[in-house]
DNA sequence: GTGAAAGCGCTAACAC
DNA sequence: GTGTTAGCGCTTTCAC
């Protein structure tokens, strides 16, 4: 038997402390009704004197539920998007009592042996997962599992028991229409320069998006640049902050030199996150162009940093986008259907001062 | 016995299937030697073939080890400095096979509730606290406890067993030497506006240092403006960022209104953290103030918010930090004592664009 | 309303 | 090297 450094005291100290059986202290504690509230108050007392918690641990090997949920993450847990969101599922997860643990994955190996650890044990009693690319053995795998799965913003609701999302493509719809309106006649679409994980899905779907209402607005090939991403660029360990926003400013002005070198220069540009636009915004400033006077900039997210330049941008909602697939995952935890399996939330086009009417 | 709703493999289904013993098969998969590489294969493929996969539960509680840290953190999971110093942590940890399991504190009564789950059972292997006030008697109970408690920037090592913080008075002192070299004559320390943890210690460290600093400066009362916060000014609920942000928008009229009004108008300005700075930063231009001509404005953090308007301000790295305060729990953990129980991590003055020589 | 007892799925002596 | 066995601390039938 394992050595015991500490006399733990117990559920059955307890019980011997208010003369009552360990069931009944079960009871009591966990505030079950068919318990005389004398017997409660006595066990209260007891429990109260003797500093006794109970043991999550052994609760949930008991009784089959780990009160325990598990967030999924492609990449940093400190990227705008992510943390936001994670706050959202935390608040109201963590009302409810259960733990919310983080588990970035930064490559599909991490994917793998997560994936692995979860089936016929009950390590989570649901898994919520953001912004992931799946391939369709992974999704497939899902519905093997038998605790519920929630999607924010996957591309496909394969797989999964509920989702929430906002509509990328309609929202970069709204972005060309725009730019077609304010009559730019030659746009580009920025794509997250850096990308590490894999399984960031927003940039593709973003891009597709911007493609599809490009055509649909009437601009032809020549009239549209898209700037892809350097993807896994940063694959060797970034030693620390400081150092990845580095590669980062360089990846910046490589796109700044493609968008000033390029042969039908685009004067309505979208970028695919905010960060990242707020960023290439001051280098092309650096060079002299005029924003928004000679030319617009759009960046995509509603993240704060966009306040400081005024940046026109699309908002999303990450807290709420959070908050809605914890409440869908409280829901099938408890065994119902949620009103609504899958969601798509609102985007709103935030017209700010870096986008303007071409005056030329 | 509670219903079992699905059969779950087990890993006496693995010992049967292989068979062998349900010790050899913890053994074998669990990577421990005395088991003959023959019968290792022969349970792995078992496993294999039955998708088994341990009970994280069944394990903690047998072994008495939990495999999970707490980390407790005073506001927002979403703040540039939580959310880094978040990353450290789980970086370090969960390479290790750790969970990093987050709790935010918002009120006196979630930290008693957290501290009253602590003692007497394992539920965590230990816990990691950053920027934390704790008042005598919660200090006290921290040495009760037989886990490893680490410290992030806590103002005292108190019921401590490891701690990693920067050093806030020494950084303060450099800044106020700064603006006393640039000539400044009357100064100002403008506290975070909206405060909504209690338990945020940042705050009143830094403008304690900046007051030591002032007056070893040779800088009189009068010279010298604080601005504090508005503790706890949102303490119902914030419906969404959207809103929280708002309010905060006021408070920074509200601030600048205050130092426009100044008696003595000062023309040096520490901000308590980057993301107040540029916000106050931007207001006080509204109003005409000439930034850096006339008046100096410093930040503190590093947060990249400040690189879009080029902030001068004191770096401190909380991804750095979250690593330390990991390692040091890994060793504790372990039983070692870490090399260092204790550790001073380095902050640095970042000069860029909002400061400037003072040429009246 | 309360108690007895059988597990939950695993680990860690200990014996062989 | 491998098997046997006694727990880890709780929950949950079931009987009273």
């Amino acid at each position: 038997m394992p050595g015991q450094q500490t006399a733990r005291t117990t559920i059955a100290d307890v019980a011997k402390e208010a003369g009552v059986s360990v069931s009944t202290v079960s009871r009591a504690l966990r505030g079950l009704d068919k318990v005389n509230p004398d017997t409660r108050a006595r066990v209260e007392a007891a429990a109260e004197k003797l500093r006794f918690t109970f043991s999550k641990t052994a609760s949930s090997l008991a009784s089959g539920k780990s009160m325990r949920v598990a967030v999924l993450l492609p990449n940093e847990i400190n990227s705008w998007f992510n943390s936001y969101t994670f706050e959202g599922v935390y608040e109201v997860l963590s009302r409810e009592g259960y733990d919310v643990v983080p588990y970035v994955m930064w490559e599909e190996r991490d994917l793998n042996r997560f994936f692995h650890t979860l089936p016929g044990t009950q390590n989570f009693d649901a898994v919520i997962v953001t912004s992931f690319i799946l391939d369709a053995a992974q999704r497939e795998f899902l519905d093997t599992l038998t605790i519920p799965m929630i999607g924010i913003n996957v591309p496909s609701t394969e797989g999964f028991d509920a989702s929430v999302r906002i509509d990328d493509v309609a929202a970069m719809h709204g972005v060309v229409r725009l730019l077609r309106s304010l009559g730019h006649e030659s746009i580009a679409y920025v794509e997250q320069p850096v990308q590490l994980s894999p399984f960031v899905c927003s940039d593709s779907v973003r891009l597709e998006g911007f493609l599809d209402a490009a055509e649909q607005q009437g601009y032809d090939e020549e009239h549209i640049l898209t700037i892809p991403s350097l993807t896994r660029a940063g694959s060797e360990d970034d030693d620390d902050a400081q150092e990845s926003v580095g590669g980062e400013a360089a990846a910046i002005s490589d796109i700044a030199a493609q968008l000033v070198g390029a042969t039908s220069q685009p004067t309505g540009i979208c970028v695919e996150n905010d960060r990242c636009a707020v960023m290439l915004l001051k280098e092309l400033r650096r060079l002299g162009w005029r924003i928004p006077e000679e030319v617009s900039l759009i960046g995509f997210d509603g993240d704060n940093v966009g306040d400081v330049v005024d940046l026109t941008t699309v908002r999303q909602n990450p807290v709420q986008l959070g908050r809605a697939a914890a409440g869908k995952a409280l829901a099938l935890m408890r065994g119902d259907e949620p009103d609504e399996a899958h969601t798509v939330a609102p985007t709103s086009l935030l017209m700010r001062a870096t986008t303007a009417r071409l005056t030329a």
